[in-house]
DNA sequence: TTCTCATCTGAGTAATTATTAAAATGAGAA
DNA sequence: TTCTCATTTTAATAATTACTCAGATGAGAA
């Protein structure tokens, strides 16, 4: 098949995006971090204030150990930090991107159910 | 362990958020979508104006069959459309929201870089 | 020190998913 | 009709992942 209008288009703006493999790789991994119903509801309960482990966890009704495994894949993308308070570590958002992210695809979801 | 100051404050907008489940839900498989690196360069490509699947296949270096498969699951959660013109199907994006979606994200991503 | 407890880690299993290959549509051309 | 070809589908395999359980940290209290 001949190329469409648009292939040659967008064909040389991804040459032009030399190294962007990394690039969509995170942005996929980003994504999927955020692509899991307990881990989506950790962010949005954090989009409230930090919460410790524990909260979370009776929170969602989901084993500390759940959510600790959760929060890892969450911290290893930046989308969480922690801050310790005695025996007890308080999680929150890392940035404001976070919260936007969740914002912009609730609009989506919400077009999606009516 | 006594509940943090933020825990009943957090769990009494849970509890508002009645039928939120399905929300989350949904959410969650929205961004698991996202969360591929062939299916976010797709609906990368597809910011820059529709395309076929022979087009993204080339473009990707991706089968076509593979391509379908993702066009698919992006057509289920209606984050692309498409036209149908003689033979050829081609595929844009569903909404506005999916773009700002992904700028949002390649900002987070573009901090994780630096 | 010993005890408590919030959190993390490692292994194991069940479930989900991406990819490929081959066959099947389905629409237009000959 | 028959042929072509863009796209879809089905089945199979390989890889990834979420969860649980058991044990290990690690920090503060006693």
């Amino acid at each position: 098949m001949n190329p469409t209008p648009n292939f040659t288009k967008v064909e040389s703006q991804l040459r032009g995006q030399g190294d962007s493999v990394q690039r969509f790789q995170l942005l996929a991994e980003t994504f999927k971090a955020l692509g899991d119903p307990t881990r989506v509801q950790i962010v949005w309960a954090l989009t409230h204030g930090e919460l410790c482990v524990t909260d979370i966890a009776n929170l969602l009704s989901v084993s500390a150990s759940a959510i600790s495994h959760h929060l890892r894949t969450l911290r290893n993308l930046r989308l969480v930090k922690s801050r310790r308070d005695h025996r007890t570590l308080f999680y929150s958002l890392d940035d404001e991107h976070i919260e936007h992210l969740l914002e912009e695809g609730m609009e989506h979801v919400e077009d999606l159910i009516l």
